[in-house]
DNA sequence: ATTTTGTTTTTTATCTACAATAAACATTTT
DNA sequence: AAAATGTTTATTGTAGATAAAAAACAAAAT
């Protein structure tokens, strides 16, 4: 088959468990901006709603009949693209034990135990390759660079010196832009979070990427936003695996998070470059106290 | 077809013309290490130049019969990678004059102006938007952003970052670090081309990437060793079709140059932070100076 | 006149196939 | 035994084909 209607039954299911009996639903087009896909999509949507009986569909009336069932729903398996299932895939393979810095990667070896074709597979590598944790030899096959220590440390450097930048920035906002809410919300939800820490350590990494990000925007630097997105995939990804003393760590984490902050809405810089070099310095040694331990060779 | 053989044509170029008539050759793993090729390759090499009469071959007797002449090589035409083709053919679309932010561009289209399929444009495309001057919608087309002065400022920003970090790192290198050798050339090389300006100043831009190389080299860092060859590519292809005041640019660029590895070489990390930022800032204007104009529109 | 629906065309995403190239294995030569 | 050559196998790079999805065009309804 050529391609896969992913992104059909995935539109579909968003759509499904969002009617209500008895509602009437709105044109095309809007359905189609709701959804972020084309108009054709969501008309393969309506017309599948209709033949399932779950919508009476006649030109512009367009009835919610039934709720649908769990039933009526496509699984996930169908409905995740296959970009994010070689994503996984890989790194769950490149964070697996067995996987060895300078280990050489195969594309059809990887295609076929993914169940994919070779092109996609290829994309993808082309695609991650910017992350740094891979390297290709042309004419012949990739490498893998893997997780180290020097990784880590270059990463932290990049991040360092993009985060001093863009807190700058963010200091030099105006004070009716609309970060500035944002900002507080956010601060808001840390507090939230530490009254009940116990319960709820492990929802950090989703509020510390949203707040990191929040902070980049300020640069309004395509670089530095590209950066974050590939440090953000490395970091999800990387602390699935490595869950060691997340409470304690991410307890420190807010704490200096909310320090940031503080010194962000002073606006003071010199406050602001304290707090953001404090927090990336705990950061970067997060990060090294969580890399896989190079297993001590014995001959 | 499926693939050209472009490596098999440009290595046989490269080795033909080095030949000397009655010099004995190396064996196979030798020339295909010269080459920067598979023995398979170089095998291929030596079965062709046998073929023409150029050498006579048996097994470990390899001995040169005549001198190859140009009939012998094969035309440039065929010797260009498929990706420095596609390369070529879409920087020039995309600094030519109708070229304007905001236009998609197409895949198919690409693929069959420049003659090749669209997998290896589509490749070709996800390698080079990490450039930033393109962008993707998913499942939709790629637009160019464009070579606009926000991206130059954008560029420029990091830029700045970079080599900061870069040269700071350069001056803490231990004296006997190859790097101050290679410096001291670059240097020298420098002050030759002063002293006959008027006809070389040309071939500075060759210079100055490697000199730039030379201190991001420094910082080990794969982030920015990465950022710069994008900045390379973007600069090679730019400025060969931005060519004002290029004598005028080129000769005061030197100069900053000279300072700048004067302060380098007295490991003064101050004197070097502060010509490193004089460079940069000349270079910040040399490159909002060469952006396209943009046409004011008449309604 | 603008929005909505109906229909057709264009473009992307992905698979498969195959030549070029690299890599591995086997045999011979020094 | 080590290195070279001879031979076979594995892997990459690229073209071409096709279904999904987007986009464009046309007709109808408010």
């Amino acid at each position: 088959m050529a391609r896969q209607n992913t992104v059909f039954k995935e539109a579909y299911n968003r759509y499904a468990v969002a009617l209500r009996t008895d509602t009437a639903l709105p044109s095309e087009p809007e359905i189609a901006a709701q959804l972020g896909v084309s108009r054709s999509t969501a008309r393969a949507i309506l017309t599948r709603l209709s033949e399932e009986g779950i919508i009476r569909w006649n030109k512009r009336q367009k009835t919610v009949l039934r709720q649908p069932t769990d039933h009526d729903l496509f699984p996930s398996e169908e409905t995740d693209s296959l970009h994010d299932i070689i994503e996984r895939s890989f790194m769950q393979r490149i964070l697996a034990d067995d996987a060895a810095p300078g280990m050489q990667i195969n594309e059809l070896e990887l295609a076929r135990e993914i169940g994919t074709g070779t092109t996609s597979v290829r994309e993808f590598l082309i695609r991650f390759s910017r992350f740094g944790l891979i390297e290709k030899r042309p004419n012949s096959h990739w490498t893998l660079k893997g997780f180290t220590r020097e990784f880590a440390l270059e990463l932290a450097d990049v991040r360092e010196m993009f985060e001093l930048h863009s807190a700058a920035e963010f200091g030099r906002l105006s004070r009716d832009n609309q970060s500035w809410a944002d900002l507080a919300a956010i601060r808001d939800e840390h507090h939230a979070m530490l009254a009940d820490i116990n319960q709820r350590f492990k929802d950090f990494s989703v509020l510390d990427e949203r707040f990191h990000l929040l902070i980049h925007r300020a640069s309004k630097n395509r670089f530095i936003a590209d950066f974050y997105d590939a440090i953000a995939i490395v970091f999800h990804y990387h602390y699935q695996w490595n869950k060691t003393a997340a409470r304690q760590r991410n307890e420190r984490a807010i704490h200096e998070h909310l320090d940031y902050i503080a010194a962000l809405e002073s606006g003071d810089q010199a406050a602001i470059e304290t707090a953001c070099r404090a927090h990336l310095h705990s950061a970067r040694q997060t990060l090294l106290q969580s890399l896989p331990q190079v297993a001590t060779e014995s001959a």
